[in-house]
DNA sequence: TAAAAACAATTTGTATTCAATTATTTTTTT
DNA sequence: AAAAAAATAATTGAATACAAATTGTTTTTA
């Protein structure tokens, strides 16, 4: 195996995005480009057009003479967040029945497969991005440029925000991540089918799942007031 | 007025954006590095980190070891420009007539007195920048970090497609101008009043009217023989 | 002692140099 | 003369060197 500056390059790219969607390096984190350039073997030139690039797509920003951050997820982000999701992700699932090939859907399956071994034994890290993975296949599927780039956005905060809830704290939390893979299961089918509206469907149907994981994680006693039980043992 | 490498870079940035949107560099041309260096007083380094904020933007592809180029404009991205143009639009307005606040309308405003002067005596790209400077502002309206990568790269290519019809070739396509001008100002005003559903329609008749002049243009003949007229002098 | 200024150190941005890849031309061979 | 191969030129990518800006520390002064 060849281990040339084009694969170092590459190596670095995908260790920083990895490490951006798992929270290994959390939002603002700072990012030292002469500790990266020396950890990779690289000079600081195509290091920075590596940090230039993950601007580009979302995952850090780069600021004037003060150099980069991972991207924020602040207050006003999650509130965009929740308003575009259901929408993109609707729309690139209609789109995914309709134009998926033989070898995307056959990678779907793949993808799904390894969230399914996620789940029983990996960890929190290797769930989410078994599932982001799945989910940028579905975007691929959908082969529009212009959607995709909204997508890997979405995605980027939506792998942020469920690496803190993918480790389930009580019952209804595990139970809804069987649920998760089911309604995976299901997308395969539907776009397998060409059924842009049950797909669509069905995208909206994971959306809420997923809002609703969300919601119990920020808010447990909110949630277990309304349940009307006492604060579980699980839950401190 | 100061001269540093960052004004410099911020002209290229500017001239580059510029002449894709108005089809001065066509889809596909290539881009030569050393000229551009020169042209702009920069090295390579700095001229090298515009390309790649371009390319992640959609501006321009970069290849490996073979250069930038202007982004394509293919058959497929025209399929795809027409499937996802009026869902993002729509999306877009509606956001907008939320949360627009009262710089950004003002800023809108100017836009379209701009626009509606190169309207009477601009050149195609005058009406072209002002038309999509006009979309941006509402894009920043929308104040979606999702939403607004996508709308981008839509913008990019309806004023690139739209650079070859805004010099009007009938009197169809002048009043379609002239009409598009106006739901310009209605969409001001929706977006003012904060009805985000009227904001929401409106977007969707910009669009149907923008589609109808594009294919005005790309099947002039097939459109008379369908309006049972024989093809004007003025069209030939 | 606290604030301000000066200085030093670190970090970021740009230019130049060197290396590797690709494109073009010239030469050779059939 | 056409095709293949080799040599050369041009272009792109990476590393080093240099310059500018920011940050942190020390010193000075009120």
């Amino acid at each position: 195996m060849r281990n040339d500056a084009k694969t170092r390059k590459k190596k670095l790219y995908d260790a920083l995005r990895r490490d951006i969607l798992t929270m290994d390096r959390v939002p603002g984190a700072d990012i030292d480009e002469v500790t990266l350039a020396e950890a990779f073997g690289l000079s600081r030139t195509p290091l920075r057009e590596v940090l230039q690039q993950l601007a580009g797509e979302g995952y850090i920003s780069n600021r004037e003479n003060r150099g980069s951050r991972v991207a924020d997820l602040s207050h006003q982000t999650l509130r965009d967040f929740f308003l575009t999701a259901p929408m993109i992700y609707a729309a690139v699932a209609r789109l995914a029945a309709l134009n998926a090939n033989a070898l995307q859907i056959d990678e779907l399956k793949r993808t799904q497969s390894e969230f399914k071994s996620a789940l029983k034994g990996g960890s929190a890290q290797d769930r989410t991005l078994a599932n982001t993975r799945f989910h940028e296949i579905i975007g691929e599927m959908a082969h529009s440029i212009y959607l995709m780039p909204s997508l890997q956005r979405l995605l980027i905060d939506h792998s942020r925000i469920g690496m803190t809830f993918n480790r389930p704290r009580n019952d209804k939390m595990a139970a809804n991540l069987a649920m998760a893979s089911q309604q995976h299961d299901q997308l395969i089918d539907c776009i397998e089918a060409g059924d842009e509206d049950a797909a669509a469907a069905l995208a909206v149907d994971h959306w809420n799942l997923s809002r609703d994981q969300i919601e119990m994680f920020v808010m447990p006693q909110s949630l277990d007031t309304h349940m009307g039980a006492a604060i579980t043992a699980n839950s401190a």
